[in-house]
Parts: structure tokens; C-alpha cells; sequence
DNA sequence: TCTGGGGTCCTAGGACCC
DNA sequence: TCTGGGGTCCTAGGACCC
């Protein structure tokens, strides 16, 4: 713990709904939800509109219909979230060498190991401020900020501060503000931590603290134990650490109907296999334990792993390790979800090390009873972008019964109309997404809708 | 319309080795 | 002729996080 608020916690308010709010001028103020679409989905991110009717993240998404009905309610687009991301992550950047994210919307800074570490509380918040204005400049979305001396408690600041806000905690004063927090409000502590230390009559921090560590570590196990014990006593002095190489990768699908049939289950494994070892490849990364996951359709879930004698970056490698591994696998009454992953990663290619001899077999073809996807450029989910030779740039509301509705309004343009077109309408095509503030780099003088071309 | 997708870390048992 | 002990690797599962 130190003697500063030097450790900055960043997190974007309901960032993937905040982003579509900011594309999307007709959705500003409206609840809107972010996820899967599908019969299996759940959501991604809800807006604080749609928060008020009780929906939030991870929940199946039709029960979010149900609470929500009138929400809009769209597809994720990643590709926009990391680029904004990226924006962010270069302001925080400015602040301190030391950045480690999180995640596309959350991160850590070390302003202590910055060129200006702040000598007061005060020069701390200015930082701070500071840094919300910065990101609403260049992204128009908001972000809330927690400061204190540890990232426990900048994390715990930034929640606190939620939305659009900022929150310091002073060292000195951690242990008394966190000792009437429930133990849910320490990070590591989930559903099955809560309810053993419920159990045992530890609701808050503060009875967990007094509890002892003894104690804690018998309810908890060894690891866990202390780190919670730690945690309740505000003790923290986790570095901030940027540039943490991955150590796993992996790709899974659940699919929308449970598959049977164990032709297309050995389809679905080698096509996950490949994906997966083409993000392997484009990290510049090789593995060595295979991992296929096989969720059936009771929801029980399973791995199956295998070492191999060295790391690969070979598809037909991983692709028959998997197919092996699900050689054990009884399938017969259904699986909901597949995955392949690749762990034990290695930082060089198979190429380094040998004469690339085979070339890449071309996956198995898909068994005839395997239907056939519409191929992406055609489909229409909710919340793509698109542009219409005479109405412009708008994005997908919807489509069924053989049309798909556009509204037509970009970042930049008052809230648009709808305008409703048959599914083959050659006039209208999926189009990138344009910036949410005008780009200085990429300026142009023209208007945003031509920003991009 | 009941449960995504991508990760991290920990535990525990058995194999294996010295 | 009744059990060693410790370290490391592998596998499987589970909790947790965003």
C-alpha cells in the first residue's frame, strides 16, 4: 500500500452499449442491449437505460426481452469496441509507461512510474480529471476513474464512481471504508466464495478480517485463503504489470440447436481446431497441450487435453489431437458446445524450427446433413453498418418476413428515419463503421459520412 | 427463449524421477 | 520383506473475471 492514490483504475461506462449510443443518435437515452441475438445468447453489455429494468450483463437474453421489451437490442461490433479501445489505451499511455488492460474497456495505470507522478491527493485528481475529459474529446464516451494506493482499491473506487464519475480513496482510510462492504466487493470473491464465508457467518469485510487468517484459510484452502485474508485487511501490493503474454488460446461455439449427429460434431471440432491455430499463427505464438471442451446438452461441461512432445502452430497437428480427444467423448445424447484451445505456448513458429514439408490439408468438406451458413456480406443483424446508394450510411434495426429495415443517421447527424427494403436489395450494402468523432489524423475537410471510404 | 466467449489461477491425484 | 520424501509434469475440474 502506498503512501499516494498513484494506481489509476479506468473503466468505460456500459462501453459496448455506450459506443452504439454514440454511433447510433436515434438510441441516445433508450435502453440498449449488447449480445448474442441468437436462441442462446446473453448479454454483453446494457445500457443504464436498460439497467433500470433490472437487465445486466451475462443474462440470457431472453429474459432481457422479457424485462426489457422495448429495448433495442443488438449484435456486438467488435472491431469498432478495439479501436476505440486502442484510442483510450494511447491516452492512458501518456500518463504512464506502466498501462495493463484488463480488458477492451478497463485497465490500470501506475501514475507513479509516469513523468509526472502526482505529490498529493489533489495532483491525483487532476490527473484523473483530466484524463475523463481527454477520453470524451477523442471517443465521446464517458469513463469513471478510481485512484487510491493499491488496485484493489482503485478498482473499487472506479465501481463506486460509476457513472461517469471519479472516486479517491485516501490511503490511511481503506480498512475502515471496506470493513462494512459485503465480502462480494473483493475482488476473487464470487457466488461459491460468498456463500462458504455466509455460512460461516462472514458477510462483510470487515467480519472476514476479524474472522483471522486461520480461519479463512480452513473455509478457503491455502491460496485462496490468504489472498482473501490479505484483501479484507486492504493489504495489496500488486504491481501494475503491462504486456502479460497470453498464455492460452482458445475458440469455442455454442450452437443453436444441440447437435447429434457425430459426423458433424467431428465437422464442428476440426473447424474450431483450424480457427483456433489461425489465431495462434497471427499472434506469432506455437502451443503444445491440446484442449477440446464439450459442453452437452445438460449443460455439464468437460475437457479432454494432450501434451504433445513440442509445441506446434501446425493446423492438421491440432486438428487430429482434437479429433483423438474427441475419440473418448460420448456424444450420442448431444452437445450444446464445442471448443479447441491451444495452452503451453511457445514464442516461435514450427517454421523456425523445421522445413515447413506438408503443406496445409484443407479441413474435412462438411458432412451433407451440415446446413450451409448465409455467407456474412448478406446477413442482416440488428446494429450493422450499412449504406444505401440513395439514403446513405445507416445501420441495420432489424429484418424478417423478407425485408430489413435501415435507419439512416450516423454519429455525427441528427436521430434518422427508417426506411423499410426487401432482403435482395442490390442498392443497399454492409459498409465500415464511421468514426465517432471527426479524426484528426484522417480529416479530410469533408463530412464524417465520407470520412471512410 | 435457461444459461456466450475469451481468458486466468488454483487444486488434487497419479506418474515419474532422484 | 508394511509403506520415504519431495519436486515436477500431466490431466481434469472449478472458481472467478470481463
Amino acid at each position: 500500500m502506498r503512501g499516494q492514490p498513484s494506481i489509476l483504475h479506468l473503466d468505460m461506462d456500459a462501453f459496448y452499449a455506450s459506443v452504439e449510443q454514440a454511433a447510433k443518435p436515434s438510441l441516445r437515452g433508450k435502453p440498449v442491449i449488447v449480445g448474442g441475438l441468437g436462441p442462446r445468447g446473453v448479454v454483453a453489455t446494457a445500457s443504464y437505460e436498460a439497467r433500470r429494468f433490472g437487465v445486466h450483463s451475462a443474462m440470457p437474453m431472453g429474459q432481457a426481452r422479457r424485462l426489457s421489451p422495448h429495448a433495442a437490442f443488438l449484435v456486438p461490433r467488435f472491431a469498432v469496441y478495439r479501436e476505440i479501445s486502442e484510442r483510450v489505451m494511447a491516452l492512458l499511455a501518456r500518463l504512464s509507461p506502466l498501462v495493463e488492460p484488463l480488458s477492451l474497456d478497463e485497465a490500470f495505470v501506475d501514475l507513479a512510474a509516469g513523468p509526472d507522478p502526482p505529490a498529493s491527493a489533489e495532483a491525483a485528481r487532476r490527473v484523473g480529471e483530466e484524463l475523463r475529459a481527454r477520453i470524451l474529446a477523442a471517443t465521446a464516451l464517458t469513463g469513471s476513474v478510481g485512484l487510491a494506493g493499491s488496485k484493489m482499491l482503485a478498482k473499487i473506487a472506479s465501481e463506486q464512481a460509476k457513472p461517469d464519475g471519479l472516486r479517491l480513496i485516501e490511503p490511511g482510510t481503506e480498512r475502515a471504508l471496506l470493513a462494512p462492504m459485503p465480502v462480494r466487493t473483493l475482488p476473487g470473491v464470487g457466488p461459491a466464495t460468498a456463500e462458504t464465508l455466509r455460512r460461516a457467518g462472514l458477510s462483510t469485510v470487515g467480519e472476514a478480517a476479524e474472522a483471522g487468517e486461520d480461519e479463512l484459510l480452513r473455509l478457503l484452502g491455502r491460496a485462496h485463503g490468504h489472498a482473501v485474508y490479505a484483501m479484507a485487511l486492504a493489504l495489496d501490493d500488486r504491481a501494475v504489470v503491462p504486456d502479460r503474454d497470453a498464455k492460452s488460446i482458445s475458440v469455442e461455439d455454442t450452437f443453436d440447436t444441440d447437435v447429434t449427429d457425430r459426423a458433424r460434431v467431428r465437422y464442428e471440432v476440426a473447424r474450431l481446431a483450424d480457427r483456433c491455430v489461425e489465431r495462434l499463427r497471427s499472434a506469432g505464438r506455437s502451443g503444445r497441450t491440446v484442449v477440446l471442451k464439450v459442453r452437452r446438452y445438460d449443460f455439464t461441461t468437460l475437457t479432454r487435453s494432450e501434451t504433445l512432445r513440442g509445441p506446434t502452430d501446425d493446423p492438421a497437428v491440432v486438428a487430429e489431437a482434437a479429433g483423438r480427444l474427441l475419440e473418448g467423448v460420448d456424444t450420442t445424447a448431444g452437445v450444446r458446445l464445442l471448443g479447441v484451445g491451444v495452452s503451453g505456448l511457445a514464442d516461435f513458429t514450427q517454421e523456425d524450427l523445421f522445413a515447413q514439408a506438408v503443406p496445409h490439408e484443407p479441413s474435412p468438406a462438411a458432412p451433407a446433413a451440415v446446413a450451409t451458413e448465409a455467407t456474412p456480406e448478406r446477413r442482416w443483424l440488428p446494429g450493422l453498418d450499412v449504406t444505401h446508394s440513395r439514403y446513405g450510411p445507416g445501420w441495420i434495426q432489424g429484418s424478417g418476413v423478407g425485408r430489413v429495415t435501415v435507419r439512416f443517421e450516423h454519429p455525427g447527424s441528427p436521430p434518422g428515419r427508417a426506411r423499410t427494403f426487401l432482403l435482395d436489395d442490390r442498392e443497399l450494402t454492409h459498409s465500415a463503421p464511421l468514426p465517432l468523432v471527426p479524426d484528426a489524423r484522417r480529416s479530410t475537410g469533408r463530412p464524417p459520412d465520407c470520412a471512410l471510404s
